[in-house]
RNA sequence: GGGGUAGUAGGGUAGCCUGGUCCAUCCUAGAGCGUUUGGGACGCUUUGACGGCGGUUCGAAUCCGCCCUACCCCA
């Protein structure tokens, strides 16, 4: 196996002890040859499937999953000029079949509005087509200039949620927003992730949107991740792809749209904010193996430790917890630190001793340590679990709230920056005063409107020019 | 976008400056056998590498060029 023996780099460390952790905690392989491009490893995987698979879920209740091709070509990738502009240098060109260059060059899709909406214009045709809610899980290609990371920013997007909305109406799809930024925060909640929502600035919105609302999550290192967008595409899109509906009285009218997208930059912020020194920490509902029994047997006990500790598998996994009994010949130590690492929530300690107690010891990845009834073990370890994802969203809240930074000041602002903090400043909007912070800063206006229970002080002095702004959030973001 | 640093068994390193005693060293991991087992066990045996292409040279891990890949700093 991999080597997994010694330390982690410190997490005040972020990059060396992500770089690390993912490699050694089996999520990802980064030695793929090609930049930008990395494998999952089998147990990275699970992850994403019980990530993804609780994002199906919630979007069940409203969309329904379809799947487009991954081949663009070039007339319907270039007809709308601003999505264009804010795609066209990070495009992969399909341009031969075999050695035949082909006639028509096909984009390999960096988003797919340019794939699925020619086919929303040919399903759309009455008001009661509307609303039309699908979405699909693919990987998408952008050919990013920055550095690459994995999980961060890839060159193949390998778990892009994209959700594309039509409606009658603006105001349906703004609804359609609310409604999508809502499920994004019960998402994000489920794993105990503090997510901050807030109003891109118009500079930096999504090409060919009316609008951009963005979800950020704080990293380790004070940085912001961008989790998830929402857009209101208004009909800049169905004017160009001829996406119209006939309404009530007969009359051919533009419908209006969003999209949203979450990527596995959703198991980054997992990873990241809830891991420790020692390695990966899962919430229960993220984690593939939710329980992991170590057997304890020395001498005679083997055979009546080793009985118990399949009994106790067989009543987890009835009571439908993911549970993997440790039959493997290493030493019990060894084996704490291999579980540490992977971030299993809890470690169910079963040797003579406790069998002879009729208890099961329970440790849990937070390091919390109590004995468990063995005959009522499914209850208890119901209850622990519950306790730790408890006692992680507390921990990951609390990483949120002590770096958030009120300031008022230009001063203000950049010692709170330089100490790692994401700054909450108000703003009047304007982009003149908005350049103003860019430049001072050397950091982005992340957000306005900004969304978040951490942030309650929602309007104030604009900090470029004392106007009334409103309450704004400045930060390093990846 | 600009500037660095680096690439040696599965992982981490030494060697490079000063080309040859280097069929390359150590830790770790893998395979095998034995003894162990309540926080990373030990002994013995064994497998396994100089990023790619080209150049210089009698001879290249080492020098030169290009490429690929990775990481760090600045914008």
């Amino acid at each position: 196996m991999d080597d997994d023996t010694g330390a982690l780099p410190a997490k005040s460390d972020f990059s060396a002890w992500f770089n690390d952790l993912l490699w050694r905690a089996e999520i990802m392989d980064v030695r793929y040859p090609v930049k930008g491009l990395y494998v999952w490893y089998p147990y990275g995987f699970a992850i994403r499937k019980f990530v993804y698979q609780r994002l199906r879920d919630l979007l069940d209740r409203d969309h329904q999953e379809t799947l487009f091709p991954l081949l663009i070509p070039e007339q319907e990738f270039m007809k709308e000029a601003e999505h264009i502009k804010g795609f066209e240098d990070e495009v992969y060109w399909v341009t031969h079949g075999g050695t035949t260059p082909l006639d028509v060059k096909l984009a390999l899709r960096p988003t797919s509005e340019t794939a699925i909406y020619p086919m929303y214009a040919l399903w759309v045709r009455s008001h009661a087509d509307l609303p039309m809610k699908y979405y699909q899980i693919v990987n998408t290609f952008r050919y990013e200039t920055k550095q690459t990371r994995p999980l961060i920013r890839l060159r193949e997007i390998t778990s892009f949620m994209e959700s594309h909305t039509v409606h009658a109406t603006w105001d349906e799809a703004e609804a359609q927003v609310e409604y999508e930024l809502a499920l994004t925060r019960e998402f994000y909640d489920g794993f105990c992730i503090p997510i901050i929502i807030s109003k891109r600035p118009d500079w930096d919105k999504f090409p060919g949107a009316d609008y951009t609302i963005a979800v950020d999550a704080i990293m380790p290192n004070g940085k912001t991740l961008q989790i998830g967008t929402v857009h209101h595409l208004g009909t800049h899109f169905s004017k160009t792809f001829s996406i119209t509906y006939e309404d009530k009285n007969g009359e051919q009218q533009l419908a209006n749209q969003t999209c949203y997208g979450i990527s596995e930059r959703s198991i980054a912020a997992l990873i990241s904010l809830h891991g420790d020194d020692k390695g990966l920490i899962l919430p229960p509902a993220a984690a593939p193996i939710q329980a992991v029994i170590i057997p304890i047997t020395i001498g005679k006990r083997h055979e009546d430790v080793m009985a118990a500790a399949q009994k106790l598998e067989k009543d987890l996994t009835a009571a439908g917890f993911r549970v993997k009994l440790d039959t493997r010949e290493m030493r019990p130590g060894a084996k704490y630190y291999w579980w540490e690492l992977r971030g299993v929530p809890l470690r169910l300690e079963l040797g003579p001793r406790d069998l002879d107690a009729g208890q099961i010891m329970v440790v849990t990845r937070t390091g919390e340590k109590s004995p468990i009834e063995l005959a009522t073990a499914p209850d208890g370890v119901k209850t622990v679990l519950g306790d730790i994802t408890e006692a992680i969203r507390t921990r990951a809240e609390d990483h949120t709230r002590s770096h958030l930074s009120y300031v008022a000041t230009m001063d203000g602002l950049n010692a709170a920056l330089d100490a790692g903090k994401v700054a909450v400043v108000h703003w009047c909007q304007d982009r003149g005063c908005g350049d103003a912070i860019e430049e001072k800063t050397n950091a982005s206006i992340l957000g306005t409107d900004v969304r978040s229970e951490y942030i309650t002080d929602t309007e104030g002095t604009c900090i470029a020019c004392g106007k009334r702004g409103k309450a704004t959030l400045v930060g390093r973001a990846y």
